[in-house]
RNA sequence: GCCUCUGUAGCUCAGCGGACAGAGCACCGGUCUUCUAAACCGAUGGUCGCAGGUUCGAGUCCUGCCAGGGGCGCCA
């Protein structure tokens, strides 16, 4: 019989393999005994169970019953009797039509409880990102307004990613992409400067299609503070600097608080201004994916005659229906400018020319087809878009609940005429920490409707207070222990009962978590799990207490030990979403 | 016209091809001389939108419908 060591790091995901492997090497021995016949053995994963009562991991026999011909119940008999041991796995059963169920040892069990305390942040740390980088491309607006809560969910999505792939082990870097040079912008800046003259006492009306924003007029009241009259004589390009400059500065500081920051701030004007943008058209070109025409190749007689009767000059087109697309885009304008398309390719060649092992790009659905032309784009160039990976984000608005109505509204926030929902305005109604909980824990492809009034209520109804609760009842544990002295050194840990050690099987589960939030590209499943393992904490503190007059001493000093990897647990989980874990609320 | 997402309890949503489909809320009934009850315990509640198919096994995969949301299309 041979003895299959633990690995070294104890996420569940590893004791799975672990399993896997000593259940494929006793089907091995079978066969080799003769009891089944020879077959290749299919990769089968273990699983964990539905309901309680089915152990720890569940290995359906059913799949092996053709192959093996015999029946599954005989087959998981078979398997179980040539398990090799392990030392995590305690009870091993075979139950019908098939399953064998195994337990996690409860000596495995309390001894993580001292390897979390040991390790502290970094016992959940997986190794699956170990000396790759990854980046995360997210917000990205640009500097002409405020955040909006459709920026909002991208940046707390973004940033859980980000987080979320540092846990794997991934270098991480956090990058926003922005265009200062647009049409839009000259509009912002001369928007700024009729508000501006405003200020001044000038009658400077402001056209329809420029910003409305009151935001506008606070900036233009700064400037007038500080530079007076002499703001008179200032052109556009003045205003625009001075807007992007304001505008900046606050969408940092929108973000900084909800905990977000970025690494790298990556100007498109750059790539315009570094000419990359023409050497990536040339090398587009000599790989034979663009040409010069009127109209693009494939047109039918309509969009022909609708060019001609719009008197365009040739343009320059790539050939993207030869990747797929449904039809060829254009590159440079008849009047030579660059469509947006040129530059997004040249910027995403340039990251993948930067090396990283995974590039995130979190976008609004808007930009789905976009998004598609850009990877034909990159594959016109000769190059892998393999590493860039695009999580697309459904729309998100937020509501409130209209009795009247009987369903919900959107919020209109705007106390001033052309003002628009903002992060910031979000916040102040909410929390910072409701933002973060609620704009991750839905899943990206799906609408999001933010209750306003929801998001805040102080009940197990709002997993916000839900989880942060469970932290502050492990804080409030501490505060009383440390004031009647009782400390929890030499800790017995086999005097913990059924349910701590249900809490820590729980938590186990978050190696596991992370690895499939990172690999699907799915964040939300974090927050799902913090509730999930609140869920099975609150119980077991009303029911195991430390500080009771029953509890014996030595029982106390165990439960401390444990409330204090649970402390941990979820300070570690709240830092995985970027949000605060209060001592007391 | 094309693309995309969603449809699971009264509501908001989970659910990696596996065992009797889960949680919170709401509704009903209980629990504070014990570390804050912002909590806990219990009960009620389901033809997983519809129809086929693949499979030993489908809420999950495939096809087609139905319903609802969002986007793109026009050299922006």
């Amino acid at each position: 019989m041979r003895i299959v060591r633990l690995p070294r790091k104890s996420a569940l995901e590893q004791l799975n393999k672990t399993l896997e492997a000593a259940i494929e090497s006793a089907l091995r021995t079978a066969q080799h005994d003769g009891d089944l016949p020879q077959f290749e053995i299919p990769r089968i994963p273990v699983s964990p169970p539905k309901r309680a009562g089915q152990g720890d991991w569940a290995y359906p026999a059913m799949g092996l019953a053709r192959l093996a011909r015999k029946s599954p119940l005989d087959i998981a008999r078979l398997i179980v009797d040539r398990l090799p041991m392990l030392d995590f796995a305690g009870k091993t059963e075979v139950a019908p039509p098939g399953f064998i169920n195994c337990t996690i040892a409860d000596d495995y069990l309390r001894k993580q409880i001292d390897a979390i305390l040991a390790a502290g942040q970094s016992f959940f740390r997986l190794d699956i990102g170990a000396g790759k980088r990854a980046q995360v491309e997210f917000v990205s607006a640009n500097p002409s307004g405020p955040i909006t809560i459709g920026h909002s969910r991208n940046a707390v999505v973004g940033d859980a990613m980000a987080r979320l792939l540092e846990a794997a082990g991934y270098a991480v870097q956090r990058e926003y992409y922005y265009n200062n040079a647009g049409n839009q912008m000259i509009i912002l800046g001369k928007s700024l400067q009729l508000r501006t003259l405003q200020e001044l006492g000038e009658d400077a009306p402001l056209p329809a299609d420029h910003y409305q924003g009151e935001y506008l007029v606070d900036i233009a009241r700064d400037l007038v503070a500080e530079r007076g009259e002499s703001l008179r004589g200032e052109n556009w390009r003045f205003f625009k600097d001075a807007a992007e400059q304001v505008m900046f500065r606050w969408i940092k500081r929108s973000l900084a608080a909800i905990n977000i920051q970025h690494d790298a701030f990556f100007n498109e004007t750059s790539l315009f201004e570094s000419e990359q943008i023409w050497s990536v058209l040339d090398a587009m070109r000599e790989n034979g994916h663009v040409y010069q025409a009127a109209h693009w190749e494939g047109a039918d007689a309509d969009e022909i005659a609708d060019v001609r009767a719009k008197g365009y000059e040739p343009a320059v087109w790539f050939r993207s229906s030869s990747f797929g697309d449904e039809k060829d885009r254009v590159m440079v304008k008849s009047d030579g400018v660059p469509t947006y398309t040129l530059p997004d390719i040249a910027y995403h060649a340039d990251k993948l020319r930067r090396g990283f092992d995974i590039a995130v790009n979190v976008l609004g659905t808007d930009h789905f087809s976009q998004a598609a032309v850009v990877e034909y784009g990159i594959r016109a160039l000769g190059m892998e878009p393999a590493p860039i990976e695009v999580i697309f984000l459904q729309m998100v608005r937020a509501v409130r609940w209209n009795e009247g109505l009987g369903e919900f509204e959107a919020v209109k926030q705007s106390k001033r005429a052309g003002e628009f929902d903002t992060l910031d305005d979000l916040v102040a109604m909410t929390s910072a920490d409701a933002v973060r909980y609620h704009m991750l824990a839905r899943s990206p492809n799906s609408q999001l409707d933010f209750d306003v009034d929801q998001v805040v209520k102080q009940s197990n109804e709002n997993p916000v207070y839900y989880i942060q609760n469970a932290y502050v009842r492990c804080a409030g544990i501490f505060r009383e222990a440390a004031e009647r002295g009782i400390c929890d050194t030499d800790a017995d840990l086999s005097l913990l009962g059924e349910s701590e050690l249900r809490f820590v099987r729980k938590a186990l589960e978050i190696g596991n978590v992370i690895e499939q939030a990172v690999r699907h590209y799915e964040p939300q499943k974090i927050a799902f799990f913090a509730q999930e393992l609140a869920g099975v904490f609150h119980p077991i503190y009303d029911e195991v207490r430390v500080l009771h007059s029953e509890v014996p001493a030595e029982t106390a000093k165990a439960r401390l030990r444990f409330y204090r990897a649970a402390k941990a647990i979820f300070r570690y989980l709240l830092d995985l979403m970027g949000m605060s874990a209060p001592e007391r609320m």
